[in-house]
DNA sequence: GGTTGCATGTCGCAC
DNA sequence: GTGCGACGTGCAACC
């Protein structure tokens, strides 16, 4: 049997079935009314509620409210999750080290739990990242500037990494950040932190930072600083099969 | 009755169940093999897995591999989820705009789901946030440096805002930029973007990070821009109370 | 609704 | 392990 559920489990009955998940590398989800405590990074209490908890294999432990994308409180994979009872409730503990953080779940009433022996080989994948929008850049760094020629991809320099060093018509280096989505201040630090390194042992130097689109007050910053920017909203590693995509998705 | 579960249901049921959870507001759980497609932000695909499936009434969507504190794919409240039988298959699939975007889950073969008609009315209370820490600088500035007094607090410049206007003994301005975690090279970047406006039109200004730590490379890049780092690690907005919660700790 | 910056961010990759 | 930057980042605050 691949998922066992249990309706209103008591509290024996619970840790029994969340001990024996944990044992066995089990997935583990409950519905109940809970309080939960996290002290690590900061701190924090959540009063008494119905929530969803779900406990993974690997030491993930979430907390999901009915609401928002986020669990209210959490623990990433690396540490571990156990089950006990205390003064009659079960009390779920998730715990890590680096940084030592816990979450704990005290469940005032379960609902229902259910024990999930998944198994799962597959990995997701994806396109339109910001690796293949580099790519792209690569293959044609005239979308960039006419004549302009990529000479280094992920150059390392003294204060981190540059995503394009790059020479226009003219010769002169240009240092190029790319972003995939509309570009931020940070973005504009960035740029203007790798350009102010070079400036400091070359003579003359441009920087670009490319990117959908930009605040107006981003591209002020670059005005204001001699840097420039370049809209590139579209690209395509395979032009025919995410034009057509889009056309039959309605 | 607050949570109803149903073991291995065939489509129909399955889509009943959840179409009523979507019309009635309630959480749903599914625990199933299944695809998952993607596209919005980017595009993806995940293969046939075993995964848990999250909806809440918000239109929150969730899907869980056996390990991750994140979710393979999502969808963020705002939108909805819909219900619905294909080729012989239950599809969820849940949509929103601004950005418009589509996750679709195929549920191949269910082996559990749960109805959860969860009421929670708690919010989560938090302490230790940079917001207390700022509380902290601003009522005790002569942690960062005998003689400092605030001038400002998150005061907006034409590039941004800054954490603290203060100025020092000698009356000299300096920008303070607060993290509370250990300090990048982005907050390095923010710092230097706030003091690097304020001498377009003043003088002299000096430049402080605060933060409990930083790497080698930012203070090593602080230096170099004549910029200064105060570690303070330490910081209680209830002394007492803070001290007491580490002593009983675990 | 757009912009800005925090986050218990998490995650992956390089050193 | 630490450091660094991307992320379908999400999220709230402020305008």
């Amino acid at each position: 049997m691949v998922a066992e559920q249990l309706d209103a489990p008591d509290p024996e009955t619970l840790v029994g079935e969340a001990k024996a998940a944990f044992r066995d590398g089990a997935m583990l989800t409950v519905q109940a009314r809970c309080e939960v405590e996290y002290e690590g990074r900061t701190s924090g209490h959540l009063g008494p509620g119905d929530r969803i908890l779900v406990a993974k294999p690997d030491g993930t432990f979430l907390v999901h409210q009915p609401t928002g994308h986020k669990p209210v409180n959490w623990m990433p994979g690396g540490g571990t999750v156990s089950a006990r009872t205390s003064d009659g409730d079960v009390v779920l503990l998730a715990r890590r080290t680096n940084p030592t953080e816990r979450v704990e779940a005290r469940i005032l009433e379960a609902y229902g739990v259910t024990r999930f022996d998944a198994t799962d080989g597959a990995t997701y994948e994806e396109s339109g990242t910001e690796a293949e929008m580099h790519e792209y850049i690569e293959a044609n760094p005239g979308v960039l500037e006419e004549g302009l020629r990529i000479v280094e991809h992920e150059r390392e320099s003294k204060y981190g990494f540059i995503d394009f060093f790059a020479r226009d018509e003219a010769g002169t280096p240009v240092v190029v950040e790319v972003k995939r989505i509309q570009a931020t201040l940070n973005h504009f630090d960035q740029l203007q932190r790798y350009v102010s390194l070079y400036e400091e042992t070359n003579d003359e130097v441009r920087g670009i930072l490319v990117a959908p689109s930009a605040s107006e007050r981003v591209k002020r910053a670059l005005r204001d600083n001699d840097l420039e920017f370049v809209g590139l909203s579209e690209f395509e590693t395979d032009a025919k099969g995410a034009t057509e995509a889009k056309l039959t998705d309605f």
